[in-house]
DNA sequence: CATATTTTTTAGACTAATCTAAAAATATTT
DNA sequence: AAATATTTTTAGATTAGTCTAAAAAATATG
């Protein structure tokens, strides 16, 4: 039985090591769980005996098979869960994550089993990230960065790179939401921004937040 | 912020108070949480220092009034989770105790607020004990120990004493479920074993099982 | 009511998770 | 490639929660 503690390494070094797939180095283990370099040293070692991630001394460290399939679980219930706040219970997207963090170690394989039947089997969670299948099969999608298309692209928004609170606010606030279709009318030759078309209005966003939206061109 | 620890205490000391409305001992709550005495001491001192419980030592401890309101905070979590799970995921009530146990230490006023919304409002948990309000007031309904009534007395099942899962899953095989009505038929003289009669069939409990139902007479 | 039993607390140790400070290893730069 | 900077680990301390063994207090008993 891990620890919350033990999970949420897990899920820090699945996410990180998602990015480049290589290993992930100790500091950037602490940054991402708010903690310092030693505890996360500790912890590594301590994962490393239960073979869930393989570390060598200043080497950093990666999932083993079993630790990726754990982590994937944690994820699975994080997303879960999410779906279940937006769906059911009428939470925005921007407030479900904290409450999914403390969720997501609940141990019940029959609570989850369950939880994903009542959801009726989503695949995506509310930011449009995928939900893992019970083995831990993940199914990524293709997808774009807004900001990497060009004047007369079109695209439709799929998901964020960064949900954070205030990024998903900032969204809501200009009515950009999942399934919102995206046209690049002009970019900005000085600051990058991009004037871009909804299906109702237009309007400029900046180079930063272009690259947090993920579309796929249609 | 509470640990996990502080508040399975609080519920251990509210539960047992419940009982005789008076202090309840070191040894009682240790056994309850099936942990041992000196852990005990070194927590209710610690709650005391929050002013949640009173505790002198070796006279045992009482929660204060806000050491109650915390206290039924934690019971209406698990009782709103325990609806939960038998109401919309389909578990059995002799399968939910144990996830509600974790599922009560999640730190969100609104998810529990939406969650009882969207049970609508439920007043009562699966085995039949009521669900505190969100001010902490919980409305106890008069009940009566099956084991009290006698011959031609008759009965409507509204709650169960110990709520183990063995003995849940007793009631299930004989079909007696919250509702059902009861009548005494008989009551044999040398091990005070009762003959009882359902709406379809009648049959045979001890002394043991009558102590652990509540009914109403009717 | 003095003695025995039980209950509770204290003392002291252990584990898990955390930290700071210092040492060691690795990486970068001139 | 030597010096410098950065990263990572080790060492050692701290807090929360747990335990056993022993001491102290309260309760029960003959």
């Amino acid at each position: 039985m891990l620890s919350f503690t033990e999970e949420n390494h897990l899920k820090a070094i699945f996410h990180l090591s998602s990015v480049e797939n290589q290993d992930v180095s100790t500091n950037a283990i602490a940054d991402s769980l708010k903690t310092k370099a030693p505890s996360v040293t500790d912890m590594l070692q301590k994962l490393s005996e239960k073979e869930l991630v393989t570390y060598k001394k200043y080497q950093g460290s990666f999932l083993t098979a079993d630790g990726r399939k754990t982590a994937l679980n944690i994820i699975r219930k994080h997303r879960l869960w999410e779906v279940f706040l937006v769906e059911k219970l009428g939470f925005n997207w921007s407030e479900v994550h904290e409450i999914a963090e403390q969720l997501e170690h609940i141990k019940s394989k029959k609570l989850i089993d369950e939880l994903d039947r009542f959801l009726d089997y989503p695949t995506k969670d509310p930011h449009g990230d995928p939900i893992p299948n019970p083995a831990g099969f993940i199914k990524y999608t293709h997808r774009t960065l807004l900001s990497e298309l060009v004047i007369g692209d079109k695209g439709k928004f799929i998901g964020v790179k960064d949900s954070s609170s205030a990024f998903l606010k900032f969204l809501d606030k200009r009515k950009i939401s999942l399934g919102t279709n995206i046209e690049i009318l002009h970019i900005e030759d000085f600051d990058n921004s991009i004037h871009i078309g909804l299906d109702e209005t237009n309007l400029t966003i900046s180079i930063k937040s272009a690259n947090n939206i993920y579309v796929t061109k249609i």
